[in-house]
DNA sequence: GATGAATGAGAATTCATTCAT
DNA sequence: GATGAATGAATTCTCATTCAT
């Protein structure tokens, strides 16, 4: 039962170690493949530890209790998340004949495909943690990006325009649209075509502005 | 927790008689309030029965385990959230010189503001027993209902245009925009810039088809 | 009541360390003083772990569920029983001017007067659980023990009429009539008459071979 | 939860009516159907009421509790066993040229095929409730009449040496054999080499008294 | 006589967490 | 730093039985 409720995000150890880094990695992992095989309900620290190949003991040693570890794995994702899609928009890789919302959409959509469950799982958790304005960070961060990329080739008319209010509803409809389609599986999530509505709502939003 | 329990869904007993109906509401409420005081993780089943006024045997008389409630007070709440959509739409005191689309957005946004605490929570178990199908079939069948009025009005060539994708993310956009706006807190919901950004979002994307 | 548990039968823990053994046998007497002062209707786990001193957690420790340790001590039994009979048979203090057949008889009987109450319900879970087959294995080991010690003696005829129906038939027959001497306790178990007429029974039976 | 234990045994009602006496019978039947599909755990009073298509008033209407259902029914089988083991021994159908041992022995045999699973449970709780010693009363019958047959057609000799404890020996020898061939499935139950044994058992004692 | 909704004591079991070694 | 045995509060859920209608 966890008493002191203040401490439930941090870790306890600071990953300064490479040894530390390494075990919380096999923590994470195994919370990963107990999620997918048996589900979140299936999840207890003492099944972590056990499949991570260390000691209940040592586990309490590396995350305070167990929403810990999930809120520090989303916050892995979501860091993940903005590094990929940041990549996708500026690194060596990016097709520069592609737009930069496609780009952005197309990697985010990419993101959704890996460990679906895993990810509905510890973002539920971080959200339950009252988290959620962490939670469009990212793609707020790489919307903002956009902005900028767009206005120093267009001048500053657009930026005038693209309040918060704005930035934050282009951005929530993105993550609402994706989020929908992987959860509710009647769209394909890979198909082309959410792709493309996703693009279109993009820049039909921006035009309005 | 749920074991192995095959159904999680139904009610056992068919509220046939009025009287059920009436306990299966102070189930409800009972829980309602449970998770607006103390939260999700302070809901328990004894209590529940207790606040309700019945014993816990006649609580799993009603309902097969603790999630079957919460899955139950979900659809309620969406069937509700058609309702009420349908009417603001639809109903005799709907402003006729407001278009549809803002007044469906009206809608919604007023809807997360009634207990959007227990909303979420009881959204969340929905959502993590596999029904994220179901969790978006009101704004669906609300958008549905918008694009048959409008198609009667305008002609047939935007009935052909909005298909399946274009609905899919029209309105997968306005829900995830609202309920980010709730669970975020970062923008004040009841706000009206808002709803102006999500209408022309909606507007916006309509036009672009 | 044990539900859909997979693994009714093992023990959790090995009993590698003679502590877990301790453990372990401190569980069983307390299951049985519960059972010889108060009936199996009044075991429950929660009385075991306390009579025994251990916490409820620690007796889930070492057995999945209740029925996993009346099994577990069916077995034991069993396993003390034929270990008994062995040594009635062949061990040092052996009466060897007594009939193989009347020492096995009369260590048989002897078991039966140790912990009735305790044996009869330990033995009806086991059978419940459908180990009836592991239930008169002893007896069977036994007697295939006399009738190798009686071949060698007697030459190989014996041997091949003693088949594997024959074996069956008095091995349950001797089993089958000291149990119902302790069930029914019309007959008073300790009477020598009913060790004389067991061994006149195994000695006729054998003889009509 | 049963308060009252001294009335475990009696019906509340007596069948004299031809109505009580179908109900009893449903019951009966729904109890049976139950423990051969589900299992005697999964039998409860609910659930046979509902199966047995009165309700659950109704039933404690005819028996003061549960377990006073599964005796009823153990008594019933006894007379019922009793009834043909008699009738195969001086029916109009018995097989006068085989030995009056052989048809008991083989009606016997054949009984246990009927239903072995309820029969097992509704023993096992007879017994557990202390009536061991009705347990064995049919057969004892039987053995009586063999007895007194064979009596006067070959003289009072054999009366005198059948005494009680040989009587109960050589009962209870038989069925356990019969038992033990159905509990442990070991040997085939229907086999003509079970019942040549048994008959071979029998005479080989009786004839060594 | 019949009904069946309601009861609630009580049983099994889990699992986050601690702490002595 | 690590271990893992032990803890026990807490929770879910069952089911025999009653009794008002």
């Amino acid at each position: 039962m966890v008493k002191d409720r203040q401490d439930i995000v941090s870790q306890r150890r600071k990953p300064t170690q490479a040894r530390a880094r390494a075990t919380m990695d096999m923590i994470f992992e195994a919370t990963a493949r107990i999620i997918e095989r048996d589900g979140i309900a299936a999840l207890n620290t003492n099944r972590i530890a056990e499949r991570a190949g260390i000691s209940i003991g040592s586990l309490y040693e590396y995350f305070p209790n167990k929403d810990a570890i999930l809120i520090a794995m989303a916050r892995q994702r979501l860091a993940e998340d903005e590094r990929l899609v940041r990549q996708a928009l500026t690194g060596p890789d990016a097709d520069q004949n592609v737009s930069l919302a496609r780009r952005a959409i197309h990697a985010l959509v990419a993101l959704h495909e890996h460990r679906p469950k895993v990810r509905r799982a510890i973002m539920a958790v971080h959200l339950a943690h009252g988290f959620g304005s962490e939670h469009a960070r990212p793609v707020q961060e790489i919307a903002e990006l956009i902005v900028q990329r767009n206005t120093r080739l267009l001048g500053d008319k657009t930026a005038a325009v693209l309040d918060h209010a704005s930035l934050f509803v282009i951005t929530r409809a993105v993550i609402g649209v994706i989020r929908a389609a992987f959860e509710e599986r009647s769209l394909l999530p890979g198909t082309t075509s959410l792709e493309d509505e996703l693009v279109r709502l993009v820049e039909a939003y921006l035009a309005a502005l």
